[in-house]
DNA sequence: CGATAATCGAGACGGTACGTCAGGTCTTAGG
DNA sequence: CCTAAGACCTGACGTACCGTCTCGATTATCG
């Protein structure tokens, strides 16, 4: 678990200490109504109840409904799949590979529903957003770093703009996920080819 | 005007006929507040304040608050501009060029925002995505077309995945807008060389 | 029915009429409740639950709990009673009488405590204990009638001071609700003999 | 201090005793705020907090907000008037003097604020009542020891009702500050004269 | 004198109710 | 028959307190 929110119990001077038990009802609450019913109908009030637990526990520690579900993403509660890139040394492939993998997770329309839920919850918060590329992959330990090791081994050529290229990927995924055109795992080598290809004659 | 929803007047046999006040009322309010609040505090009930209508009225033409956006994007209330690529023969400096304008529309944040709220509008309802897409150029009469004319001069291979190359490049503005990193006018040349430029050594 | 509070229909210039089914049901609703749980327990919640009616409907048309039970007692939903001294031409007869009925009532450990809860919204809403000096008698057509009745016929002299009278005979019952030693039948002549009796030497 | 309440430190076997130093700041917090917002705005954790005390603490010693405001009463924390009618010999005058003296005290809005909010308390707490008649000088020390003072003094006939004498007179002071009508200096003599002065013809 | 135990401050907890906002539907009056 | 106005029921919002419980520290008595 990466812990990126601010809901750390703090010192405590004194006074009874924050119960793991609510915040992880709380958290397992959220990931499944959000999971279900999508993040325009997830109210607090109903993942209160789902969590046996009072309003003002939630709000005593998280701010807004979208710093939850940043924190359910960083405690793994909401999302298990972390995808990444192999690397075997030949960046067309582990491309392709990483791709295809998360084209199958999508092509599951409650996942497809989950992820642009987390979109809609990002666009509140961008911690959200942060989140949510680091279980695509596309953070800067996965993607980043199978670029890195690309140029590094001579495939890619070292004036790449590394950050620009993530982003391009990325958002071509986003994109497909908004406007509900989905990404059929055939995709994946169109993607990375457009990507990577020789385009130009 | 882009006529794509549903809101056509009909054949109407009796009675009064729909008020082109009205209609013109809503849609500019509707724009105005988005503009202000965003889309997270857009309101029905605001709109119908502000433009001096009943809420039924609203409701009779319009099913929701995102396709009564995607009609204010589709009338150029919401957004004056149209964003295309020039095409001047050479594909790079023109991607560059309309790039370039993106960013600089995008360096106010006042529009960035205006965006962010629409990629929500987006999420429950692909058709403002559609909208949108067409505003930035990244349809299929500006982006497409200059990209099979690019194509077609020779200057791009024969076989290159169009599709998935306007994905890649309007989800690399939306990633930029979604997560706030932003868009300088100088990432445009990067972006551009990531995506066409010779990668592979 | 006295019409006493402020939640009249008003001009009403278009649009639906305010529903005097709800209207009823939330006074019979909160009439209920009062009797049955006590003022302190009474909430606007309950309320609205049992005459299936919306929260906002009530705070639209009444200010506060204290009101709506004004507008209960002025409308005789909460309190059919109405106490008042017959003239018999017997002035001490006639209040023995009217004390007598009103101990009666009290004698109810139930209605008792409903005077207190009327007693405890009259602290926040003056209101309230108009109405409920009305409902006892205490008016200005009953207590202040047999008074000045006796005075026109000889049975008072004619410089008492009518409204310390009335004043003094109320409180004496509110007092002995508020401190719950209660009022016995026995009572009545020790109090009438107390007010109007020869007391000094 | 006449102690009247619950809170004694009991038995007590091992152990830290009872703290004054909490018991004060307590008392005095909650008379402060009473003074200050009135007893519906009173709440615990507001006397909790401006006496730097924890809440179990005020739960530990008291059952109840109306037993605490008991204890502040029989402490003279909240009251330090206490009325009480001379005894000259003449029962008319010591009366007058007794009830004027009251007039002038509930004449600052202040006070009689302070008193409507001791009825409230007293509702739900009928020892408040008893506390707050005896502040009053309505107890059996004072008032009933005036009247049967002057029944010894031959002054009063023996067989005046003294205890609904004293009932008839506090209420009626009650019944003027429960109403908000208020008690003029002025009429001071009016409600002595409608009580003990000769009323029937 | 050290163990024992009650108290104290602080504050988190599960709850209930608050008063408000907005949703989407309906009813009425006017044109 | 459409439009404006607006009342209706519903449901969620975020907040204030409730009364209880759980800490860790302090304090005073008892064995």
């Amino acid at each position: 678990m990466r812990e990126t929110t601010t809901s750390t119990p703090a010192g405590r001077g004194r006074g009874a200490a924050r119960s793991e038990r609510a915040r992880q009802a709380i958290l397992t609450s959220a990931s499944e109504l959000i999971a279900r019913d999508g993040y325009e109908h997830l109210t607090i009030e109903g993942i209160a109840a789902r969590a046996k637990v009072g309003k003002p526990t939630i709000y005593r520690w998280w701010p807004s409904k979208s710093a939850l579900i940043a924190e359910c993403l960083a405690d793994d509660t909401l999302m298990q799949e972390d995808f990444a890139p192999p690397d075997t040394g030949d960046l067309l492939a582990d491309l392709t590979t990483w791709y295809r993998d998360i084209a199958a997770f999508l092509g599951d329309p409650g996942n497809a529903a989950l992820i642009r839920s987390l979109i809609a919850a990002s666009i509140d918060n961008p911690l959200v957003a942060t989140e949510l590329t680091q279980h695509l992959g596309a953070g800067p330990e996965a993607l980043h770093g199978r670029f890195r090791a690309a140029v590094a081994a001579g495939e890619l050529r070292a004036d790449v703009p590394i950050e620009a290229l993530v982003d391009l990927i990325t958002g071509g995924i986003m994109m497909r996920i908004i406007d509900r055109t989905g990404l059929r795992p055939g995709d994946s080598e169109a993607f990375v080819r457009a990507l990577l290809g020789p385009l130009l004659t």
